[in-house]
DNA sequence: TTAAGGTATGTGGTATACCACAGACTGTGT
DNA sequence: ACACAGTCTGTGGTATACCACATACCTTAA
């Protein structure tokens, strides 16, 4: 007993504002038995959007973003020069996707491209690293402003239940594992929100928040007083004080501020450096 | 009487951090005049560091993004189609340029490239605006509570000198003046805050909001009630009150934001038909 | 030995050719 | 009339060739 698929056509006729509306056939299942004949069988169902136009640019673009992301920029040595050339041979394309993907990370400050010298990881001095800190304060302190509008009682009691479950971590002084956590409530707390945009110009100075607080955490009580301030914020949250909300997660955030402004000194010389390089 | 003037040498020898070390050489001022001879005037002074590498495709991306700051974006009639051929021919250059353009306005949600079916401006969603609207009140009041510390004296009386001299026109109903001065006063205040990156990420959100504010001010009354808005801004912050300054910018452009959400549904129907188109 | 000049090489910038696909148009058999 | 299929043109995507400039290196004359 054998099935044959049998196509009579799939095309595309129409076109609406752009999306394709295919003509979707009946497959026929054409077996040994006759009452199968009737049985019809959409396939549409199984048919997704195929990927939607992939683009070796916009790969690129992720793929160097996500590389970008793993790299150990403050490191001393870390090499930062990315090479067109190189690049393109070992991704086995040609430059011109590469360098489009380039110019939308040069547009994202996360790389440099200067003319006929090269394209350079961008390392932010301490002084751009504290403004980072500043604009971040002030998105999540919206957020959190919005979210005790928006935010369900549901949303809080899994907010507190994430927090609670990673609080452990931190007094087990497991920083690396914390750290991502803390990374995490804080991205919570901007969902919660309900304005996308929010989270989204954030998620522009995550990528070096992430390496910044990864570094501060490590550092003298930081993370068990965090997880007292993270406490704090669920109170009054839960309690729907939009002020309380909004101030405590500012001033959570901008004592991070102060403790970066107080203890790093060593970024200042290496952005010294790297501004003198410009 | 005539000069010469004799270069002996103007070399490039040593590169320091990727900057240029000139050597610049004295200039011997050669004339009739015995004397003259011993005269060295370096024109060291005179050299700027040349127009600092200009691109054709910096030069478009700046072009682009004025022009579509020009357009009347959500005019019923507006052509938000890009050619990249069209653009090229009328530059007078090839499509590379104009394509590295195009990826950093789309990296910065100006224009959405759409594979194989064109460019096209983006317009937003009422949704979109709203969520804009917010995130320019959460960088704005965090500026203005900044401001309370960071402002001078002198800067406050400049601000309240700005606002007063075109709070006439206001009173006048010199909307398209008003217009103006008043996204003028808002970008002071994100200026004052001294923290750079806060005006840079609302500038950012300052190309739509240009276009929304100016539609908004010419509704009700609310361009006297801007004035009186602005006032009392600047009363809290000349107070040095930090909390009070940044609840009333906050405030301020949250009123806007109501205005938009009770006011506008045209624009919710040309943002479905737009992502629709998607 | 030193410093001015020439030269080779590497880099990003630009122009151009060609591709695959979108989608409208035309024809054709029923 | 209508469904279906072939075709043609326009679009962005990609590869490639070449350019001008940056800069290290070499040559040569004082």
């Amino acid at each position: 007993m054998n099935f044959c698929l049998k196509f009579t056509s799939i095309r595309i006729d129409y076109w609406f504002f752009g999306c394709k509306v295919y003509h979707i056939p009946k497959v026929r299942i054409a077996g040994a038995v006759g009452f199968l004949e009737a049985l019809e069988v959409s396939i549409g169902d199984k048919l997704r959007p195929i990927s939607e136009s992939f683009t070796l640019k916009d790969h690129t673009f992720n793929l160097l973003r996500a590389a970008i992301l793993d790299m150990d920029i403050y490191g001393p040595e870390a090499d930062l020069r990315l090479d067109e050339r190189k690049l393109a041979e070992s991704l086995g394309i040609s430059r011109t996707p590469i360098r489009e993907a380039l110019a939308r990370l040069a547009q994202e400050d996360l790389v440099q491209i200067v003319p006929r010298k090269g394209v350079f990881v961008c390392r932010k001095t301490r002084e751009e690293i504290l403004e980072m800190v500043v604009t971040w304060a002030a998105l999540e302190s919206m957020a959190a402003r919005l979210a005790t509008v928006h935010a369900t009682d549901a949303d809080l009691v899994a907010l507190r239940k994430f927090a609670m479950k990673h609080s452990s971590d931190a007094v087990r002084a497991d920083i690396e594992e914390y750290s991502d956590a803390n990374i995490k409530f804080h991205q919570f707390i901007l969902k919660l929100s309900g304005c996308a945009l929010l989270g989204e110009t954030a998620e522009g100075l995550f990528i070096h928040m992430r390496a910044i607080r990864r570094r501060a955490m490590g550092e003298s009580d930081r993370a068990q007083r965090s997880v007292v301030d993270h406490m704090e914020i669920i109170e009054a949250l839960v309690a729907r004080d939009a002020d309380l909300a909004s101030s405590r997660v500012r001033e959570h955030t901008m004592r991070l501020h102060a403790h970066i402004s107080k203890t790093w000194a060593r970024l200042e010389i290496l952005g010294a450096a790297k501004s003198a390089a410009t």
